[in-house]
DNA sequence: TGGATTTTTTATATCGTTCCAAAAATGGGG
DNA sequence: CCCCATTTTTGGAACGATATAAAAAATCCA
């Protein structure tokens, strides 16, 4: 344990400065070659580990990126988490994971921790409810920062995202035209960015193919497996007739079928489910989930490609950037009793 | 950016020393109540921000724990993730988190990545086919490590992982009690320790209730949702004759539903399946999935609990730990429809 | 061969904290 | 008011790396 190896016994060892061996381990092409393999054996044989906080005192970088989500048991985030982690890997990058929980608290906690951990810079997925002020410590100490997925009214950072308007825009002509008579949004959080998205949207389309507003009808109060659940049971105790439902995300959605299959609907003949993001999960679905997607592991891969493009000192000026999603039709909307629709 | 206030900064600003600011920072008792209160406002004034990678060059902890899991897509190792950073999160420890995918090199890679950022501590899920060698830096370093939920033979480390063998026969108990004629164990690496656990508690099992061996089938080749489906439509081509599915997890028997329902099986009446897992989706699945709870969240809990402790001192000798489980009965298995089985 | 170049190596200060031993301040009897 | 015990504060040497500028060695060319 109390025995550590350090770039001094490396160079005790073979007669050569402390210097030189620093350059070695940081791949420096000024060291002659001889030099460099010597150093190299030298170090392995004496099972010499690099130290990165030490390093990190001086180079002022630690090769640490902050990740922040809400809870890796949602399977978005989770497939977001995948996408940052395998990207920051093969960059030799190490990833600090935390997650909020929707808690303010806690993320507050998970930032200032990330910061005494000095990491490079950041993603987050903000929690709901996150101000401008909450962030003011990033903004005021410049760490270079992505927003992921949701965004931040009043604050100067980049942002990247899928384009929830345009996918629930599709999402709803794609049940217009299934003739469906009506139209339900289900799940998310009423108000936030996210679920804003996704009502514009729905308006769009409906404005667009002049469907009746009086027929539209948004429920929504989590975005949980077991609120989509819970929803689906409001609304088919309330009275559901020829419905298309869009619902607010695949974990939803999950519920939401759990629901319908439940009090034995057919699904995709009774009635049209369409859905955003196409988790890993939802082609296992019954019937298979149609559903918009997002692409999830592309976006945090893109994320943590771009939170290193802004530490390298490209990306000045804050972007906003949307990635490109797809409508996926498979069962749930009725595509597959009924191979006209469009 | 390029003015960071250390804790020189409060001293002056105070005219204290900074010996004084920094026993403030760890909290100790020795400073007085007034210098205290001092100090500390003086660092929020002045917008401080603790460095821990300087703190752990002198005091030898840096509050990192290294977690290295297959992937987080797999809501399995989502839910230990979660566990484990919710744990160490309140405990004011920073989770590095690593996905080796099974790729012996890449836990090779994320090993020396964690060694270099100074793990106080280990938590992993060992890829298929580690050998003790390949921990042999851990060993040597003498890093508090835990294995969770995977074994590796022949090592010395502490191991937290439920009992498959009791979860598996425990299963095909209930399995037989539905007067199954057959019995298949689908998916899952055929030859690692997990894998072999449940057949151990599958024979321990027939055994018992003297079911006839030659009506056992193990089908084995991965442990994805589509190795469930394809295995499971392999199984249904070569005939299927009221039969008793153990899956080898929750992901597996979420394809195995799948296939069973495409076919149009009834499942619970024509077969039964019961898995090994209880993950958060589990009790949406169409049937509910009947499967038997390791309580993943606490697992990583007590991984995360445990790594703390042998970093405390505590625990010197290895111990290897089996959590309870608990068969749980929901309908895939056909309890709904046959109320009277055990 | 000698001087100018280029390549390679090095000494030393420094990063921001903790540890240690010792010094200073405080408090309580007598 | 002084002495002793206790509480609080402090200076300076670590920790293990990098940065910087300068020295040393090797190479080139006439």
């Amino acid at each position: 344990m109390g025995n550590e190896v350090t770039l001094q016994d490396i160079a005790s060892n073979l007669g050569v400065s402390k210097s030189t061996v620093s350059l070695v381990m940081q791949g420096s092409p000024l060291v002659a070659d001889a030099t460099r393999k010597k150093v190299q054996e030298s170090a392995q044989q004496l099972g010499y580990v690099y130290n990165r906080a030490a390093a990190s005192l001086r180079s002022r970088q630690t090769g640490n990126l902050g990740l922040i989500v809400s809870s890796v048991s949602n399977p978005f985030f989770a497939e977001l988490t995948n996408g940052v982690e395998q990207f920051l890997g093969v960059e030799g990058k190490t990833v600090l994971l935390g997650q909020h929980s929707e808690d303010l608290a806690a993320q507050k906690r998970l930032i200032n921790s990330m910061l005494e951990s000095r990491v490079d810079g950041l993603i987050v997925v903000p929690a709901y409810g996150t101000t401008a002020d909450d962030f003011s410590r990033l903004l005021t100490l410049n760490i270079p920062t992505v927003l992921l997925t949701r965004r931040i009214s009043k604050i100067n950072l980049h942002y990247i995202g899928s384009d929830n308007v345009s996918g629930a825009y599709e999402a709803v002509r794609h049940l217009i035209a299934h003739k469906r008579k009506n139209i339900v949004l289900i799940g998310g959080q009423v108000g936030t960015p996210a679920h804003n998205e996704r009502v514009e949207g729905l308006t769009r389309a409906i404005q667009e193919e002049k469907f009746p507003a009086s027929r539209v009808r948004v429920m929504g109060d989590g975005a949980t497996r077991q609120s989509g659940f819970n929803l689906t049971k409001d609304l088919i105790a309330s009275g559901i007739d020829n419905v298309g439902i869009l619902a607010y995300n695949d974990i939803v959605a999950s519920g939401i079928l759990a629901a319908l299959r439940d009090c034995k609907y057919e699904i995709g003949r009774d009635l049209s489910v369409i859905s955003i993001d196409d988790i890993e999960s939802s082609k296992f679905e019954t019937p298979a989930l149609s559903t918009v997607d997002v692409n999830a592991p592309e976006l945090g891969r893109k994320a943590a490609e771009s939170v290193l493009e802004i530490i390298a000192g490209k990306e000045k000026v804050k972007k906003t950037v949307f990635l490109n999603n797809k409508l996926i039709i498979r069962e749930s909307c009725g595509c597959s009793e009924d191979k006209k629709v469009s």
